[in-house]
RNA sequence: CGGGGCGUGGCUCAGCCUGGUAGAGCGCCUGGUUCGGGACCAGGAGGCCGGAGGUUCGAAUCCUCUCGCCCCGACCA
């Protein structure tokens, strides 16, 4: 047998990913341009499937797709103090064009709530044109200092909703409807269970009022923030002067929201169900759901086996492999590496009898059976595949998360976790929510995940780090 | 930007110390035999050894400069 191209998740996890972004065809670096990537035919497929899923859900809440430009004028990342302060670090600027140097710098977008609030002003003058409700799908570009493919890229691919409210209330209830459909997605469509909660003042997005995320937790144990929805408050109102006249007649700055989630999602994607044979996909994720390797030997075999390979696969939608010169095993491995769900093999003995045989990838478990049932089977096994993945990274969600009553402890949980090692875990401990307290738990690079909405545990105490009151424990943990 | 490493066929690398006609494995092409978990045989294509300068009769190899990439640390969806 030959070796695996996969490094075994046990021996260096990091490694382990990569070779699964790779052989399961998902993407390679771009090498010739600093830390982006090609996405290739396997993960923008993934890609396709989870904006359609995303897509649907904006739309019935009333959301409206937008574009804006990419180039955004310096002087608007400035109008936000804490905006521009966040983000200048990261950012590429445009100081040339058209051969000349430009009496304006453009920054290529990081985000756009600061082009977006430029507009939003134009087009807000009363309570009646609230709210406004957009999305768009964009790439942005963040000069990151270290990348890894899918979870952190100089370019990434994402959506950015954009909403502007008439009160706080209104605006905080959208945030929420989204985290919601952030959850929703992650669990119901990619099997990646995630835990909702308010990031730590520290840890909030340059400019908002308040944060909130869904945090899942990667085969390592280390955390990956899936999704953010923030309230910006009147912040971005204030710098915009977006302003609207309310029933009162009075002028009002809007109350703002913004939420996205990126291309990260397919790198949460790959760290909680792949395995060291390659890529695992989720079946309500997989662009391809099964592929049928045909196999003959003699020439008089090859005929009829491709007859019924085709009519099987016009019956249940299943795609053959009808490539010449690799032999069946060869293929098995190929279709395994890219996560396809289910291989279903078609030989001479399978022709005589009218079988089939049906291979499922997360159990590798193979079953024989009737031709004629296939249709029926598939997508039972399919449905019980996209439920055992999210029932199993349930329950290491659950496996791997401890609780702590000291900072001390914490510390010697966390210590010698690393992305290449694993062993990471979720530790719920009682911090408050002030930076002082996040900067502690950097000294041994743990953060808070964030503070859950829902309080799974025992309740209110002090802090491990101050002493003082606080009303539920949080998430701490190593991340990416 | 600090510390470490690396640039040689498409890929992974050997050769460099001790200068003398550019190599291996994998992949690719052709033909044949194979085919129920990574097939085999035969033939073949493919490289200004990252770039520039220098030393030398002669440089992948020695010297100088340069460019780029990867890993570790400080920032982050």
């Amino acid at each position: 047998m030959a070796e695996s191209p996969i490094t075994p998740r046990g021996k260096d996890f990091a490694a382990w990913y990569q070779d699964v972004v790779l052989q399961g065809d998902m993407a390679e670096p771009a090498e010739i341009v600093k830390g982006c990537m090609v996405i290739k035919a396997n993960g923008y497929a993934v890609w396709e499937l989870l904006q359609k899923e995303l897509d649907t859900r904006f739309k019935e809440l009333g959301h409206s797709n937008v574009y804006f430009p990419l180039l955004i004028p310096q002087s608007f990342l400035k109008k936000e103090a804490e905006h521009v302060e966040g983000f200048a670090p990261e950012l590429a600027v445009v100081t040339i064009a058209g051969g000349k140097e430009l009496e304006e710098p453009y920054v290529i977008r990081p985000t756009s709530e600061t082009i977006i609030g430029h507009f939003f002003s134009k087009w807000i003058q009363s309570w009646r044109d609230l709210p406004i409700l957009v999305n768009q799908w964009a790439n942005v570009v963040r000069w990151e200092l270290r990348t890894r493919m899918f979870l952190r890229t100089t370019e990434f691919l994402w959506q950015e909703g954009h909403t502007a409210h008439s009160n706080h209330d209104e605006a905080l209830e959208e945030v929420l409807r989204i985290l919601d459909v952030y959850a929703d997605v992650a669990e119901n469509v990619m099997a990646m269970p995630v835990i909702k909660g308010v990031k730590s003042r520290a840890e909030k997005f340059a400019g908002a009022l308040r944060s909130y995320s869904i945090e899942s937790m990667m085969q390592n144990g280390l955390a990956l923030q899936a999704g953010t929805s923030h309230d910006l408050g009147q912040n971005f109102g204030r710098a915009f002067d977006v302003k609207f006249q309310n029933k009162e007649g009075q002028l009002d700055y809007v109350w703002q929201t913004s939420w996205g989630v990126s291309t990260r999602l397919i790198g949460g994607l790959i760290m909680s169900h792949s395995d060291d044979k390659g890529l695992v996909l989720p079946p309500r994720l997989a662009p391809v759901k099964a592929v049928i390797v045909p196999i003959y030997r003699k020439d008089e075999e090859k005929g009829p086996v491709l007859e019924a390979a085709h009519r099987i696969a016009k019956e249940v939608g299943a795609k053959v492999d009808l490539r010449e010169g690799h032999s069946p095993g060869a293929k098995f491995f190929h279709w395994e590496r890219r996560g396809v769900p289910v291989v279903l093999e078609l030989g001479p003995r399978d022709i005589a009898s009218g079988n089939i045989v049906l291979k499922r990838r997360d159990t590798g478990t193979k079953e024989v059976l009737a031709q004629t049932d296939l249709s029926a089977r598939l997508a039972a096994v399919l449905d019980a595949m996209q439920g055992d993945l999210l029932a199993s990274a349930k329950q290491r969600l659950k496996d791997n998360t401890v609780t702590a009553e000291s900072i001390g402890e914490v510390e010697e949980i966390l210590k010698n976790v690393t992305a290449e090692k694993g062993g990471g875990k979720f530790v719920m401990a009682r911090v408050k929510d002030d930076p002082a307290c996040d900067a502690r738990l950097k000294e041994f690079k743990a953060t808070v995940r964030n503070i859950p909405l829902v309080d799974e545990y025992d309740g209110g105490g002090k802090c491990i780090v101050t002493g003082e009151e606080v009303d539920r424990r949080v998430v701490i943990a190593k991340s990416y």
